[in-house]
DNA sequence: AAAAATTAATTTGACTATCAAACTATATTT
DNA sequence: AAATATAGTTTGATAGTCAAATTAATTTTT
């Protein structure tokens, strides 16, 4: 008999990692040179408010599920840290709108290349059928979650 | 151009949602009536401790890539909540044991029948095939944060 | 054996993230 | 015009985090 893992330990296994320790990852991977000062909560600001144009206050927090008042604080920094811009509407003076800078954009891409690799790395190796596959359990896990 | 939805595209969507939701996901899944003062990072705690007996702070906090004080703040709080014991080791004066409170115990299992139902949910329905690709992907995934 | 160095943990001071609730300013409805 | 609703900010509270200072105990050096 070889030595066999099951694969339900595996799976656990290798979730569990993944998510104890997905934002310290994703953060050591950011934190380049150019971009040292974005933390992982900054860099999920910056992906919810995308590369589309200009957003207001209370859609982005929806987006991220925190309220207006936490999102106040973060784009507050990420103002003064120059990854996003603020200004108020012409049309309602009480709606705030928000875009990510030019270096805001560099840093949205940077992250997107990030994942891009990243899935690159799940991929490779993985033919079509198996990519299938791939997909159809993660949305299963992805669905456990979302009803449990 | 039609509308194609690559392969990638959805797994890196259902990869980023996972891990983007996970620590909500599983709070709301731990917060039942009876560990409703248990905290994602309570939990983490928790498993970290284990229930293999006592250990010392320090090496808990390296299993958890916290600093000590961090880990002291977080111990304070279980044992205040009664999840775990800490004693004074009688060999080493300076060593301080913790170690999970039959309530901590009780959490801990609790929490690893989670984390089993969440991988029964994503393996049932899959065939053989399926959940060897899957245990693949998800290890070159852990693989890919480890090395990147 | 006394002094120096090391180790384990806690405390302190500062910061970020978070929410609910109060508040301000503006727009809409009555 | 007054009342109501909406968008965002501010405030006050709590949790988690780190680095650096501190305390107490052990080990090493002289």
């Amino acid at each position: 008999m070889e030595k066999v893992m099951n694969i339900n330990s595996t799976l656990n296994d290798v979730l569990v990692k993944l998510f104890r320790n997905v934002n310290a990852i994703e953060e050591r991977a950011m934190r380049t040179e150019e971009y040292k000062d974005v933390t992982t909560n900054d860099m999920h600001v910056i992906e919810a408010i995308g590369m589309e144009g200009a957003r207001n206050m209370t859609s982005v927090a929806r987006s991220l599920e925190v309220t207006t008042g936490t999102l106040t604080i973060a784009i507050n920094s990420l103002v003064k840290k120059g990854y996003v811009d603020r200004v108020r509407s012409e049309e309602d003076r009480r709606v705030v709108l928000i875009s990510l800078s030019e270096k805001g954009r560099r840093a949205y891409l940077h992250h997107r290349r990030f994942h891009e690799r990243m899935i690159e790395s799940v991929v490779e190796e993985l033919t079509e059928e198996e990519q299938r596959i791939l997909a159809k359990a993660l949305a299963k896990l992805y669905h456990f979650f979302r009803v449990t």
